[in-house]
Formats: structure tokens, C-alpha cells, sequence
DNA sequence: ATGTAAATCGTAAATATTACGTTTTAAATG
DNA sequence: CATTTAAAACGTAATATTTACGATTTACAT
């Protein structure tokens, strides 16, 4: 996904084009990593200063049906970064406390033999969590 | 994990043994799957219906804590399940309706050949999401 | 039996998210 | 370009989940 496949995706499926939601795209793809609702409107309001959590709520929701975000949650927050890697299935490492990822490539489901019986799968998460080097090197300079 | 490993785990650590605790251990492990905080408390209830959330939460974080129940999240609640597959690391198949589980034995983390530079690894989450047999016959019927 | 630290109660606050009636706006139409 | 209309955003309130706190009660050691 790249920053003008996601205005297109906006475009093509009948969504207005508001100046508001061409900001976000730009937001999410300047950011490329995990940013929270409470983030994410910090970044809006800088241009935006007005805008509310339901703009930002509803507008969230909105991306993730349409494929231009995708969505995750940790320490009970729910947390949302442009959609990576395309169209292929793919899994993050997680740098929990910038949010920014990488992506793996390999899937566990594809280690799973066979379907389990009596139960039918829906959905699956496979995240690898942990501190980045730069938010080492921060965490070490706080503890100074 | 059994009813007993759990009580003593209490006693051990010098946790006060109160009917509370011993009754909330109870609940978990004839339950034995993913409960969400109220469906805890209206448990809770039916033998100390002045119960509160407070000790409820407080409670759910000590048993955390010291081992006796494992914790997620879906659906944007938090989920606790007495611990399961004694000391050894596992992961689950989940029913998403009513919280029972399958224990995985395969942990997709033995398949990351080397670790990541750069990067502190400080935990990962392997879950597969569905439906039981059980919970897919009630959702035919209720569509009735 | 008594003292004390821990547990619980009762209630309130903090946090994240969703909902709703009204107003504004994008963009389709004539 | 003016008009129309359905969608979007605003302003605000409600809901749901989780956490916090002073007062009271209780488990357990002495």
C-alpha cells in the first residue's frame, strides 16, 4: 500500500474526499508504524485543532473496512498503522513502546498440519514483542 | 495447574487464605477457560453477592502475578483462564463465543532462526481465533 | 485474646470507546 | 454556477472497562 493507493482506494469506492481524511492517509504513511487514537488525533490537531475523537473513531473504523489501515492492541489500547507488505499475508515484531514494526514473512499457520476438528478458524495473531534500539538508547538516557 | 497446586501457591507466598481467594480458584479451574472480569464477578456473586469489582480486578492481578491464571484479550476485554499445560510454554486455540481452549504444543518462535539485531525480544502472542463445535450449533439454532 | 498487616468494601475517578442530534460540507445534478 | 442531498464532522453525552482510595473488616501470628 503506498499513499496514493490508499486516496484511490478513498476515491474509487464512493468516500468523500475531505481535506481531514487526506490528512490521516498522510499521517499513517508518514508514520508507518502503530499510533494509538489518542496519537493519532495529536497529529491531526496539528492541523485539524478543532477535531474530535469521533471523527478519529469513526474514520478509524472506517480504514480498517477498507483495507488502508490494520490494527492490533497492547497494554489495552488498540492501536493502528498503515497497511505494509502489500497484499501479502504477513506478521509484525513490535517495538511496544514506539510502535514501529517489521515485518515478518513467515506465517505459523502454515506449521499447523491439518485443520483442527469441530472448531472453525476465523482468525489468527502471531506478534512478536519488544524495545527497538532506539527506545533502548532512550530508556537507558532516562535512567541517567 | 490443579485446584490444589493453586491454593498452595496462595498459602506458600504467605497470601492471606481467604474464602474469596479459595472460592475464585474454584471458579477458574471447574470453568477452566477464558472469563472475562464481570462474567468472573457474576460467578463471584452467586456465593457473595456484595462482591466488587475491586476485589475482583485486584484479585485477578495477584493470581496473575504469582502463576495461577494465564490472561489475553479479544473484543477489547481482557480474558483470564486458570493456568493450563503446567510449566510448560504453550499456546491456544480459542473459541471466541464461550472462552474454551485447545493447548498448541508447536510455539512458532522455535521456527525464527536467530534472533533479531537491534531488538529486545520481550515477549509474543500465537493464538488461533474460532468458533467450537459447541458454540457453532447454538448460533445455528438461535438463527432458527 | 490481641495486634497488625493485608484484604475487602463502597464509591468514585480515570480511561478508552461509542452514540446521537445538529450543522456543515463534498460532490453530483441540472 | 446554483441547487440538492447524502455523507461527514461537530459538540457533547453516554457506555464500558479498569483503576484508585479512604474506611472498615478480617486472617493469622504472637
Amino acid at each position: 500500500m503506498d499513499l496514493q493507493g490508499a486516496l484511490e482506494i478513498l476515491k474509487r469506492n464512493g468516500y468523500k474526499y475531505t481535506g481531514k481524511r487526506k490528512r490521516l492517509v498522510e499521517v499513517f504513511y508518514r508514520e508507518s508504524r502503530y499510533l494509538s487514537a489518542k496519537e493519532v488525533l495529536d497529529y491531526m490537531q496539528e492541523d485539524y485543532p478543532g477535531l474530535s475523537f469521533d471523527t478519529i473513531y469513526r474514520n478509524l473504523a472506517l480504514f480498517e473496512d477498507i483495507g488502508i489501515v490494520e490494527t492490533t492492541e497492547w497494554q489495552g489500547e488498540r492501536r493502528y498503522r498503515f497497511c505494509c507488505g502489500g497484499d501479502e499475508h504477513h506478521h509484525h515484531l513490535i517495538c511496544t513502546f514506539c510502535g514501529k514494526t517489521r515485518t515478518l514473512h513467515v506465517c505459523p499457520m502454515n506449521a499447523i498440519l491439518g485443520k483442527p476438528e469441530d472448531f472453525d478458524i476465523t482468525g489468527h495473531k502471531f506478534e512478536i514483542y519488544g524495545t527497538c534500539s532506539t527506545c533502548k538508547a532512550d530508556v537507558a538516557v532516562s535512567k541517567m
